[in-house]
DNA sequence: ATTCCTTTTTGATTTAGATCAAAAGTATTC
DNA sequence: GAATACTTTTGATCTAAATCAAAAAGGAAT
């Protein structure tokens, strides 16, 4: 299992810790279409990401599905709120590619967090989340759809062949007709 | 103190170590105009506010500041990734009010993160800011400058006696003159 | 008061990107 | 292959918000 050595690494974990992690942590397969959680629903696990892509979206009040966020190899997804505190979440995640995931459940994670460095691994996860997210509300303030554009297939070049364009566009928060045209250098 | 106790009923933490954690917790009163950080230099401290108003910005490359957040009474900040991985921060944060915070330095944090429940402490943390950053990461995807000024004083209702115009306007990305022309109703 | 300085408002113009609409490409299925 | 759906591009027009510029309004200091 090649997730948590990787993880063990990175979040300074114990050897018995990180042994102890493989006991619950479950490995799944994801159909290209099928859904990790979905509005309405609970999202009662944390993913992380070993191979696939992921988008998750949301309906805005005008209808139109909105991508909040794209997660590929080495990244982890969960819906925060309705992990955290079992309510239902606003949101869809669809595998836009045959992935790979490793999944650990609300229950689990709790007994984890009670375990000699659990709390480690909690920060590091919700670190990487919260990194993400930072640059990306910097990258958005006062940008031009084009500089956003460029930073995006600058630390992300693969996401152009593994997305629908239309979906990148709503994640840069511009129509598809603008980022077609950007993309066609105006 | 005020603070350990509503903290520990919320991120579910036990007697013993909410008791434990007053023992890591520095009061520090914060004069306006002060910095909790500045660019170039290390942020070492979560703060907890207790009462006041802050601001985190940074300069764009054109050179003018941009508010990335406020914060005030019962939030988190921090630059999370200067006090994980010990390297300059970009943002600086600046009382823009006399205010009380309540501090931990890294060092104490990791000694808490060891502890019985840490992982509880550390985690919730890290969801509070992960929460707020979601909304707001939502609340600008196509939304009009007219909306996210509305969703802000909705939910936020004193900071436009709190803050001047232009830090209120580059929080919403949008310019001083746009806000007060749709404070004025156009 | 008067002056100086900062913050906010108002006005005129420009522009990036949205919207509406249709055409062109590219896949998928029969 | 034609027929069908998506997906992407191109075109014309419109609009929200930026930019540039200056005036007004508030505060603080003398």
């Amino acid at each position: 299992m090649e997730f948590p050595s990787n993880l063990k690494k990175i979040a300074k974990l114990s050897d018995s810790f990180s042994e102890e992690i493989e006991n619950f942590i479950v490995r799944q397969e994801v159909a290209k279409g099928k859904f990790l959680f979905e509005q309405g629903k609970i999202c009662r696990h944390i993913f992380f990401i070993d191979k696939g892509l992921f988008r998750v979206y949301y309906y805005a009040n005008s209808g139109k599905d909105i991508t909040a966020w794209f997660s590929a190899e080495q990244t982890y997804i969960t819906a925060i709120d309705s992990f955290y505190h079992h309510k239902p979440t606003n949101d869809f995640c669809e595998a836009l590619e045959d992935s790979i995931v490793y999944t650990i459940k609300y229950s689990d994670f709790e007994l984890l967090l009670d375990m000699e460095d659990g709390a480690r691994l909690a920060f590091h996860v919700m670190y990487e989340i919260t990194k993400k997210m930072t640059e990306f509300i910097t990258s958005t303030k006062f940008q031009s759809a084009e500089s956003r554009y460029n930073a995006l297939i600058k630390d992300y070049p693969s996401i152009l062949q593994r997305a629908p364009l239309g979906y990148i566009a709503s994640y840069l928060g511009i129509t598809q007709e603008t980022l077609s045209r950007i993309r066609a250098g105006k």
